[in-house]
DNA sequence: CTTTCGCCCTGAGTGC
DNA sequence: TGCACTCAGGGCGAAA
């Protein structure tokens, strides 16, 4: 939803400034190939593209092709303003740019806790060929987002390899769909989620996992997405507004995140919040148990 | 090699 | 009232 908020504003705009009001926000940017301003200032951007958590903006042209790359972290966001627009003191970094039709704008890099962060990297090609990312149809990705997976979204994501990849882990469920290396855009609320709805306990080993399961489970992870798009994504920081501004909860729409001791939502058993990879799972004890593996692989007694 | 852990950061919230 | 402390999140490098 911020990549389809930006779009109309950034592609075919050329960057006329770069303010970094914050060093630590361009801690992904790597200074080798030149400083920030630098490698911007004159340049036209091209229509933006998503990637899990990462965010790019093609820049036209140039050898090699580069791109402006964001990642918003927990309490990132990526504002459109009027030019001389106030901003408080969490704006980190701001791109003055101008649209062939939109004019003059400010692209504000809002980030409070420093979690995210910007760059200009360059663009390489994608190992399988296919567009980089949703909103491109170009078969380029940042250098620094290749080892991130496609989303689940993504046309080109593969069911069957992620399915594979499953089978030959030894971890659980939860930690797999954490790992961006197999597949990106699911953070800690949006796992609880959709295990929930695949009523899978989050220690649940992944090689015991049929490929049915697997099928269940990805597409309970595609409706928790689509939901969060819908509603602007998720952010429990109060100040949370999407890229035109508008205020963006999906609080509401939790059945298991945040709601420990509250009743299951399809069971009325109280969902449990236990401690797991120094943060926590909630799950309900009754939906979500432990499954015994259909065919269970014992090596043969000697 | 695979898997886990600690750190980055800061405002809100809690407890004394 | 004020202070100390904890917590939340994603990614990355170090450690196991």
């Amino acid at each position: 939803m911020v990549r389809a908020g930006l779009a109309p504003a950034v592609d075919g705009a050329t960057i006329l400034g770069v303010d970094v009001l914050e060093p630590r926000s361009l801690k992904r940017h790597d200074p080798v190939a030149g400083a920030f301003d630098a490698l911007l200032t004159g340049r036209t951007m091209a229509e933006p593209a998503r990637r899990g958590k990462f965010l790019w903006i093609p820049l036209v042209g140039g050898d090699p092709r580069r791109a402006i790359v964001a990642h918003l972290g927990m309490s990132g966001q990526m504002l459109l303003r009027e030019p001389g627009t106030v901003e408080d003191g969490l704006l980190r970094i701001r791109l003055h740019i101008e649209h062939p039709v939109h004019g003059e704008l400010w692209v504000h890099f809002v980030d409070q806790r420093i979690f995210g962060s910007m760059a200009v990297d360059t663009l390489v090609p994608t190992p399988d060929g296919m567009p980089g990312g949703r909103g491109t149809t170009e078969a380029l990705v940042p250098a620094q987002v290749g080892h991130i997976a496609r989303d689940p979204l993504d046309p080109a994501f593969d069911d069957d390899g992620f399915a594979a990849a499953l089978a030959k882990k030894n971890t659980g469920i939860k930690r797999a769909l954490l790992d961006q290396t197999l597949v990106s855009g699911i953070g800690n609320i949006y796992a609880d989620e959709a295990l929930w709805a695949a009523k899978l306990h989050y220690e649940q080993p992944t090689r015991t996992l049929s490929r049915a399961r697997i099928r269940n489970l990805l597409a309970e992870v595609r409706l928790v997405l689509e939901k969060a798009l819908a509603e602007g994504g998720t952010s429990f920081d109060a100040q949370y507004v999407n890229v035109n501004g508008a205020s963006g909860y999906f609080a509401h729409s939790l059945n298991v995140y945040g709601r420990q001791g509250l009743p299951c939502p399809r069971c009325g058993t109280p969902i449990v919040r236990e401690p797991f990879m120094n943060r926590s799972s909630h799950r309900c004890p009754r939906c979500q148990r432990l499954r015994a593996p259909r065919r269970v692989a014992v090596a043969p007694a000697v």
